[in-house]
RNA sequence: GCGCCCAUAGCUCAACUGGAUAGAGCAUCAGCCUACGAAGCUGGUUGUUGCAGGUCCGACUCCUGCUGGGCGCACCA
């Protein structure tokens, strides 16, 4: 795999930077500036070196850059990099040569989404649970947008080089089974003529009256109800995640933990640390002895378990599966919960930060001009079902992640299912179409002889250089744990597209020129196409 | 009371995790198809970044305090 002109510059910035007298342990920054005047690469090392060396930005700069005008030589970048400039307040920017582009541009048409992969998982085993809902109804939006964002940040890790496993974490037990077996007992007497009391914390949603009809018609026992009920939803479930484009590795029952005893092997564990003890009747882990602000009860004092105690045990497992890196993504109602479950991590001698948990923030749903209340006990809530149904697979994921994670988001589904301009979806999918119909009307065959130094407008250049991000892009997704950057990234490539169009003609009387520009939109056809794939939204070649 | 998140243009959000003149979309107005898809492109208007201090060469970003909003603080899951 070769290695990518960032990282072979910072190689060259950190050579360079030998003849300055100690003071430099920080790794140098190489970003892509916003505006093109302060060049293709910019780095800030001049800046932060100044107060360790006590002198001026600037006069750093300068040195700096005559040291890796001398050193480009030796690191091969001669060709490549057409010039290095001190600019504002001690900025070191470097301008990328056409040879570069050229060739970079030419490595992802013969490559193709391999040029564009960048190893840094390095075959890491990363499991991401995610969803993880209760079967006792539909996917609602939240879990929406946390099967969106998860799914997609695991496409981007496995394309990083990353073993990537996605799980759902199946609650089949506890209070809730019980209610959920009671609620279909209830409406099973209904159903038969009888006159009910429906308790307003059991599940109101119609859904339950097909619960009870089918239980009914298969003689279901009454004990059983609750499983029954939880095993009919989970089918609803899995069938809304297919439908999303989600498919999950595994499904991990909470139910079949309790069975084989690894909870209580966990226990065992954190009783000889000393990590458990007795109070008040109860069962506590020690929490406080690790991030925690107070210590959590595992065993209540009526001997059941809180939902704390197969936790451990489910992440003590996950790692005794073999996975290095733990992702979780949850909503925001469990953040409190983070403390306590990273404790649990750390007392059995693992590194906290080795699990990773993602609070995905909300999406409040508007309809006509005002947001939809929801409420699950009452049924009253907007499923991903509905959102499906309305917006369709592509809009609803890509919106879900074209805000910040952590970010709140409005989804006004009005606005979602007019296909209209306004989502942000159909310019990139127009972007994709728009390329292919090029592509097809073209008497000139795309061709691997192209003559790509004849691209030497500004829009073309600025063209190749956007394509060149991706994988800095990629990285960025990495680092933040969000693919919302790949989102932005798209519509920005799609704009430069657009705007490359309107400007220079692909097909032409010169056969040569018309070459090298069927191949330059083909280079900007695989990458839109390579981030699409990551996001899971469809790639149309005609809309 | 304690903790977490948020506050940026009329609205929805950015600002590449501390960088260069705080930018997009929507809305609105004016242009661009006898050439490859007008679901596109070009141009015009919009700011005391909630308030007050502090750190820094540099602050929307970090720290402290305040104001206003969301969420969480279970022997629930």
């Amino acid at each position: 795999m070769k290695k990518n002109i960032q990282e072979r510059i910072i190689q060259l910035i950190k050579e360079s930077l030998k003849g300055f007298d100690g003071g430099f342990s920080e790794e140098p920054q190489l970003d892509f500036p916003q505006d093109p005047k302060f060049g293709d690469l910019s780095t800030n090392i001049a800046m932060r070196l100044s107060k360790s060396l006590k002198k001026p930005p600037r006069d750093i700069a300068i040195k700096l850059m005559v040291n890796i005008n001398s050193e480009m030589e030796g690191h091969g970048l001669r060709d490549y990099i057409k010039e290095v400039r001190v600019e504002g307040a001690g900025f070191i920017n470097f301008y990328l040569s056409e040879k570069y582009l050229y060739e970079s541009l030419k490595d992802i048409l013969t490559r193709e989404k391999e040029a564009l992969r960048v190893d840094l998982g390095k075959g890491k085993r990363v499991l991401i649970e995610f969803v993880s809902a209760n079967p006792t109804g539909s996917l609602s939006v939240a879990h929406a947008r946390q099967a969106a964002v998860g799914d997609a940040l695991a496409s981007i890790l496995e394309f990083l080089g990353f073993k990537v496993k996605r799980e759902y974490y199946l609650n089949d037990e506890g209070n809730q089974i019980n209610i959920l077996g009671r609620s279909t007992e209830l409406r099973m007497k209904e159903l038969a003529g009888e006159k009910i009391e429906f308790p307003e914390n059991y599940y109101q949603g119609e859904y339950i009256y097909d619960i009870a009809k089918e239980a009914k018609q298969k003689g279901i026992k009454v004990d059983d109800l609750g499983h029954f009920a939880a095993d009919y939803i989970l089918g609803i479930i899995k069938r809304e995640l297919d439908d999303f484009g989600v498919k999950f590795d595994s499904w991990y029952s909470q139910k079949e933990l309790g069975e084989s005893g690894k909870i209580e092997k966990a226990f065992d564990y954190l009783k000889k640390k000393g990590f458990l003890y007795d109070s008040d009747g109860a069962l506590w882990f020690k929490s406080t002895d690790f991030s925690d602000d107070k210590d959590r009860v595992v065993v209540k004092s009526d001997g059941s378990q809180t939902y704390l105690a197969p936790d451990i045990a489910y992440h003590d497992d996950k790692y005794k599966r073999g996975f290095e890196w733990l992702i979780n993504i949850w909503g925001p109602d469990h953040h409190g919960y983070i403390n306590r479950l990273k404790s649990s991590v750390a007392a059995f001698g693992r590194d906290p930060d080795s699990l990773s948990i993602l609070i995905v923030q909300l999406a409040t749903i508007f309809r006509d001009g005002k947001p939809v209340q929801m409420s699950t006990r009452r049924g009253e809530f907007i499923t991903l079902r509905e959102v499906l149904d309305e917006v369709g697979r592509d809009a609803a994921r890509f919106f879900f992640m074209a805000r910040r994670t952590s970010s709140h988001l409005d989804f006004d589904l009005d606005i979602a299912k007019e296909q209209s301009a306004q989502n942000p979806v159909y310019y990139v999918q127009y972007a994709h179409a728009r390329i292919h119909s090029i592509l097809r009307n073209s008497i000139v065959k795309l061709g691997k002889n192209a003559d790509l130094s004849l691209l030497k407008e500004k829009e073309e250049l600025a063209l190749i250089k956007k394509l060149l991000q991706f994988s800095y892009i990629l990285n960025i997704c990495l680092s933040t744990q969000d693919p919302y950057m790949l989102t932005v990234y798209l519509q920005e490539l799609s704009e430069s597209f657009h705007k490359f169009y309107d400007l220079c003609r692909v097909l032409s009387d010169d056969e040569q020129l018309t070459k090298a520009r069927l191949a330059l939109i083909e280079g900007v056809r695989i990458v839109i196409a390579a981030g699409l794939d990551l996001l899971g939204v469809s790639k149309p070649e005609k809309m």
